[in-house]
DNA sequence: CAAGATAATCGACACCGTGTTGGTTTATAT
DNA sequence: ATATAAACCAACACGGTGTCGATTATCTTG
């Protein structure tokens, strides 16, 4: 499985990155495998011994992401746990946002108009299982749930979603990891409403 | 402007038919034009006397459902500012969801995973435009915000149409266009955490 | 209803990206 | 230094695209 031969990792990653540049510029579906391989500077031929398609590409260049970030989180994981509990930080969420932060090279355009729906529901599922999974058991209290959880959880998760896609897409924003997280953090805890100033704090 | 010829009219109809059912089966990415007009029983040159390509189809698509909603919405209007300024009803939302409901065959591929992410921005916009834009206004109140306007547009919005897209693509949900507008009223009144169970009522 | 207009059809065309193949050159590992 | 295998190259068939000119069918109007 591992590949130690230079001439790989090196064709490898000049695909890369000529593939994140190209979708960069023009999103995912206009990328054709002609354009990857002349920018990355390889033949046509090389690529396909290596993925079938770009789609194939695309779908490895995601699980890499997704690993990453599992090892990010689970390393942070006691100390999501320990919040979860309390309840009273944002802190939770701050790895998450970082995360993509740190990927946003990639992250933008595949969330943006021009994006893969298709990984945006694997991000938003990443999310559901990160911040949410234990949430339904640990937090939630099932018998004094006024609504379905799962709609909860879908309404949380896309909510979570949404400020964070603000953020990246919103040139004019100066907003630190840090600070969405407490956004997200103060909208959910307090409530919409009472973070839109129309109703009081309690 | 107006086309009466019974020709271009049925021709159009049978285009767009087809258009549906194949975007249903498999998504809007993979239809070719070649398939859809052999499905609608027309030649592959009249489709290119009509439409440049399937984009242009599509956006024309789009845009009729939206003129359409926005005469629906526009009808309902009185009624959703008498609830808007009360704040104590879900009904407001009910037009747009039923709107949806109404088109879902349409609707449900293009914001599953294999859907237009351009669409599902559009129809948010669309979404923050009938819903929010007022809100903003008149039910927010800017001096006592906890978070920046747009972060929380962005959240609600998120969530509604997360909610939404959760109760489309749940083949088990038997939850009305009434049931979901009281799903995602109550999560966005009462709170999250109080939706959830986890905070009491005030 | 007839005549002119216009839409739809048909077949053909060049173009482009895809995915594969067989043979050659070049770089790497040991 | 040599065997191995990766990368290159040219060429191919295939399928979808977009266009064109000529022909046929259908609609509208007088």
């Amino acid at each position: 499985m591992e590949q130690t031969d230079l001439r790989v990792i090196r064709t490898k990653k000049l695909i890369k990155d000529a593939f994140f540049s190209l979708i960069e510029e023009q999103g995912f579906e206009t990328v054709t495998v002609k354009q990857l391989t002349e920018r990355a500077g390889i033949n046509r031929g090389t690529f396909y011994s290596h993925y079938v398609d770009k789609f194939e590409l695309m779908e490895k260049c995601v699980n890499e992401i997704f690993e990453e970030a599992e090892q990010k989180l689970i390393h942070h994981l006691p100390h999501i746990f320990g919040d979860e509990r309390t309840g009273k930080s944002y802190h939770y969420l701050v790895p998450f946002i970082r995360f993509i932060e740190d990927n946003q090279i990639i992250m933008k355009p595949l969330l943006g108009p021009n994006g893969d729906p298709t990984f945006q529901a694997k991000l938003r599922k990443f999310m559901q299982a990160a911040l949410f999974q234990r949430s339904t058991v640990t937090l939630f209290n099932p018998d004094k749930m006024l609504v379905p959880p799962p709609y909860l959880v879908a309404y949380l998760s896309s909510a979570h979603m949404g400020v964070i896609y603000e953020w990246l897409n919103n040139p004019s924003s100066e907003e630190t990891a840090e600070d969405i997280a407490r956004i997200i953090y103060t909208i959910t805890y307090e409530g919409p409403l009472v973070a839109g100033g129309v109703k009081s704090n309690e």
